[in-house]
RNA sequence: GCACAGGUGGCCGAGCGGUUAAUGGCAGCAGACUGUAAAUCUGCCACUCUACGAGUUACGGAGGUUCGAAUCCUCCCCUGUGCACCA
């Protein structure tokens, strides 16, 4: 094999690397350098930053993993960077005014975290992991003011995060406009050709190419891939908007969540979360628009495709038959969650009549169920006619254990457990 | 440091001495409807209890005035702005 043929041609790749990304800054640029690159041979750098603060990745992150895999398929050279570092600003997201800095051993754990996670994805071998600390620390403080000599205010106050911040009078600390600074510094000590991140990343991406016209290297080119929505539809997919599917959470968790999101969703979550070519996507949007595939198969065949790729086709299997006797069929599952309530936990009984037995306070069965958050709530749920035994509805609030059974399957809403009824304890 | 404006339930935001856990919006939960959803409509949305009733906490924190305060006063903490400081 020669080594122009080492990489495929360059629309070839571009096809791949293009697919689904929102926006390229330049695509001409990435054009000229893919072309130099199967020239000489040599791939190009692929960079993207991580934050080694949410050691849970949900789906929402591997839209950017997946798009880095694109790139090592085609041979090219992926840096996963742990900006352990920066970790100590936490960039500023205007949500949180400030993060608390975690401590060395806390980044230290997260990272490792992150790599064991990461490599679901990405192949462990063709990756260069790196963290910042490696030359943000050496830069010292001549280092840090000739890098923020590079910036203005000005520039700093494009950034709209800090723009809505400051004239919203809203705080900023000055160690928030480090942190695309530091950012952009990585690119000049990595020498990055690419870097990816959210399109919420477009001004510390920009930065990098800024800092390196400072530093005489060639800029980078930005491939910014689409921030995915959460489950609903709105907000970008986050673990602090409760809005996100985990990468671990269980295959029946994950398929229902899949099939939980909007039929407008599905389309993205289609085109982000799985290798399908973006032309099988659309025949198969017109074929749900001219009638002949019902949307919900396809979300159907999503949620599974999607939960095969993070556990396996059987559980996958397994999940969808689940949630089509759970929710669709409103019925009582297989494998519904089931908990061991003491009949000696304080408060649950009501009276002890030698006849009909104990009888058990309701609401307060569903708050050490899980299903509701306390027994006002529960009691006000019953009044709904939100709650049901064994499938039946009931509304009152105390029953005998008698009428409850032995194992009764308990459910509020879309939510149901098993109940394992656990003797007091034995006396001393 | 000084001055001014602010700190209200998960978030935003009314209320500025007197029914009432506190208008309204968002988010959330449940019911109906559906194709699981979404949209729509309806209800709920501080906690506890021996529940169509009772009690206990709540409006940055601590005191105070008052029959009665989220609403008035004092001190403290926090945020923003201006001035000053520093250049």
């Amino acid at each position: 094999m020669s080594e122009s043929h080492h990489f495929l041609p360059v629309e070839d790749q571009l096809d791949l690397i293009t697919k689904g990304a929102a926006e390229i800054i330049p695509l001409e640029a990435l054009k000229e350098r893919l072309l130099q690159s199967r020239h000489t041979g040599i791939p190009l750098r692929i960079k993207a930053g991580f934050d080694p603060t949410a050691p849970d990745l949900h789906l929402g992150h591997t839209v950017l993993m997946r798009k880095l895999r694109h790139f090592q398929q085609l041979g090219h050279t992926v840096i996963f960077l742990i900006g352990d570092s920066t970790a100590l600003i936490g960039d500023p997201t205007g949500r949180n005014v400030t993060r608390k800095p975690l401590t060395p051993a806390e980044i230290a754990a997260n990272a490792e975290t992150y790599k064991q996670q990461v490599f679901r994805i990405l192949d462990e071998s063709k990756t260069e992991v790196r963290f910042n600390s490696e030359w943000l620390d050496k830069l010292g403080y001549a280092g840090m003011i000739h890098l923020a000599s590079m910036v203005t205010l000005s520039q700093m106050l494009d950034r709209k995060d800090f723009l809505t911040r400051f004239r919203a009078e809203e705080e900023i600390s000055m160690h928030e406009l480090m942190y695309p600074l530091a950012q952009g510094y990585d690119s000049v000590a990595l020498h990055a050709d690419v870097e990816l991140g959210g399109t919420d990343q477009r001004f510390n991406l920009l930065m990098g190419r800024s800092l390196q016209r400072h530093f005489g290297q060639p800029q980078q080119i930005i491939l910014m891939v689409p921030i995915l929505e959460g489950l609903d539809g709105v907000q970008k997919m986050s673990k602090s908007y409760g809005n996100a599917i985990g990468i671990h959470e269980p295959a029946p968790e994950m398929y229902g969540k899949i099939m939980s999101i909007s039929d407008d969703l599905m389309w993205r979550f289609w085109t982000l979360l799985t290798d399908l070519r973006q032309s099988e996507i659309d025949a198969m949007k017109s074929e749900v628009h001219a009638g002949h595939l019902h949307p919900m198969q396809a979300k159907k065949n999503l949620a599974r495709a999607i939960t095969a790729d993070f556990h396996s086709p059987a559980e996958a299997e397994a999940a969808a038959e689940h949630w089509t006797i759970q929710f669709q069929q409103r019925g009582v599952a297989e494998d519904v969650p089931a908990i061991e309530i003491s009949l000696a936990t304080e408060g649950l009984i009501a009276t002890h009549d030698p006849v009909i037995g104990e009888e058990i306070r309701i609401p307060k069965l569903l708050v050490l169920a899980g299903l509701a958050a306390s027994a006002g709530e529960a009691t006000r749920k019953l009044t709904e006619n939100a709650v049901s035994v064994d499938g039946e509805k009931i509304a009152y609030r105390t029953a005998t254990r008698k009428d409850l059974g032995e194992s009764p399957i308990l459910r509020l809403g879309r939510r149901q457990v098993r109940i394992t009824w656990i003797e007091r304890l034995p006396t001393p």
